[in-house]
DNA sequence: TCAGTATATAACCATATGCTTATATACGCA
DNA sequence: TGCGTATATAAGCATATGGTTATATACTGA
């Protein structure tokens, strides 16, 4: 049984126009199936720690992700609880998995959450 | 059955970035239900011409959407045999349906596809 | 306490975006 | 053909966006 929600259409404008940036929309889908922390996010997308948590920023502020510290790192993960969830879930889903990454970082020893 | 169909992830954020433009997005939503020329566009988002020819111009630039020219008016429709709309259809049905504002044009006898 | 590491924030910059006014182009009709 | 109407395009502008370098803040361990 599919019943898909209604959202009023500025929020669902404002939450597409988040998910339109390549970078943010594949931290969401990494998200859905990970934990990460900025470091690893570095790492993923070979870019500058700043940019990394400017996005994580703009999702964080909307509440789309929860973060988490741990020592020295701060883990984000998905807001399953959020209250639009379903409708980015939908979004998501229609992605390609984005695993790979996740296990290249592994593959070089530079996941955090292992340790 | 719900067959969710993979799209590529920078295809997926430029979509969501087109459409994540409120005015942008409310056209596709209404041009799932209706066929409007850029002149009722004008009357019911209130803004002027040039500014809707632009929008309208990105969204056929990427073939999310068919004109046709009648006379002096240019109608437009959602395309729905574009690769990528079961991705669009599927964001637009989370949508409030946008028939008030086509309404509101026929009663004040703007309605240009009943001419 | 201090040095090292992780991360957020500040400030800046180049480019993108969505709007405007002006003008060009297309159509209909007398 | 010329005028009126519809629409596309050009040019310009204010603001937004996504990146950078620099610095502030938080944590860890010796």
């Amino acid at each position: 049984m599919n019943t898909t929600v209604t959202i009023d259409l500025q929020r669902a404008s404002q939450l597409l126009k988040l998910l339109g940036d390549p970078t943010r929309l594949t931290m969401m889908k990494l998200l859905k199936s990970h934990e990460c922390c900025v470091c690893e996010f570095v790492e993923i997308f070979k870019m500058s720690q700043p940019a990394i948590s400017q996005h994580l920023r703009k999702l964080r502020d909307i509440e789309l992700v929860k973060e988490e510290r741990r020592g020295q790192w701060i883990f984000f993960s998905i807001n399953e609880h959020h209250e639009d969830y379903p409708f980015i879930k939908s979004i998501l889903e229609h992605l390609p998995d984005q695993n790979e990454s996740i296990a290249e970082l592994e593959a070089q020893g530079l996941r955090v959450c292992c340790q």
